[in-house]
DNA sequence: CACGTTAATGCAATCTTGTTGCATATAATC
DNA sequence: GATTATATGCAACAAGATTGCATTAACGTG
């Protein structure tokens, strides 16, 4: 579990192509959710069409080896769905408010919240604000 | 405190106009967060412009009076900042796979998670997907 | 109640993000 | 190397939201 790119592609019966190991190689080393915008300047030299890469994208969330985030800004972000992490559908996201990244805190545990009568939950979202590490560190040595 | 729309737009500085008092009422008896959409279809004998909408709404998020949620479909939607509630930053929304429609879960109280190294937290989000009561019902009186 | 100032509006154009249709290219299988 | 279904590229489309600018109207002042 876990092998190389091209043998995960494989293995779910797709075909093994320059973008989607492209694209599946950035989530890997990504320390952080990519927006579609992310991708395609990361990967610029590699001439892609815009719209394979959200297709894609698309693929790595249907295939289950990325998950999407929806932003405030109205953008998704795609990051590798660790397969040692819980359910995807209990997924806690920091968004720094200085630098738009967007991280994913894996291993926040989320408390089932109490909702009105009638009302069943399917998954629960926790969603952070704030500064992230790097940024703090930006204004602290001003 | 919580007084009437026009005595509260007023309190802010800013012009009672028909649209903020009509989009103000709206969000005052709304049940669930709307969108700009159901907003323009709920004031459509209004003949308002959707740009000035948008800036109802935009300008009632500045001003603190409402509060602005994105949904998963990437739509912005609204509803009204209620003046008991906690603070703004820790809230959290409800929303419903079959009707699509955002409750606000006012009384959801939300742990304040722990956050990698050097990250700070200014506000706390959760959202539950899952069936609302009405869809519930729906579907068990098959 | 007129008047003047300035905030708010209406309208058209534009932007951003993401999707769809269809012809062409190419990965995989033989 | 030929065959075939999948993936890609390109252009067009779509929805939500924003911007620029001329016009309107809210409201303080007299
Ligand atoms: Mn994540
Ligand atoms: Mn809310
Ligand atoms: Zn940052
Ligand atoms: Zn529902």
């Amino acid at each position: 579990m876990n092998s190389d790119p091209a043998t995960r592609i494989r293995a779910l019966g797709a075909r093994v192509t320059p973008a989607r190991l492209a694209v599946l190689r950035l989530l890997e080393g990504a320390d952080r959710a990519l927006s579609h915008h992310d991708v395609e300047a990361a990967l610029s030299d590699l001439d892609i069409d815009r719209v394979t890469l959200y297709r894609v994208l698309d693929w790595l969330v249907e295939s289950g080896l990325a998950h999407r985030v929806t932003d405030a800004q109205r953008v998704f972000r795609f990051s590798l769905a660790a397969p040692n992490a819980p359910q995807h559908d209990q997924h806690a996201h920091f968004r720094c408010e200085d630098c738009g990244k967007v991280f994913c805190l894996d291993d926040v545990q989320i408390a089932q919240p109490a909702l009105p009568k009638g009302f069943s939950a399917k998954s629960v979202g926790l969603s952070v604000t704030g500064q992230c590490a790097q940024c703090d560190r930006h204004t602290a040595a001003k």
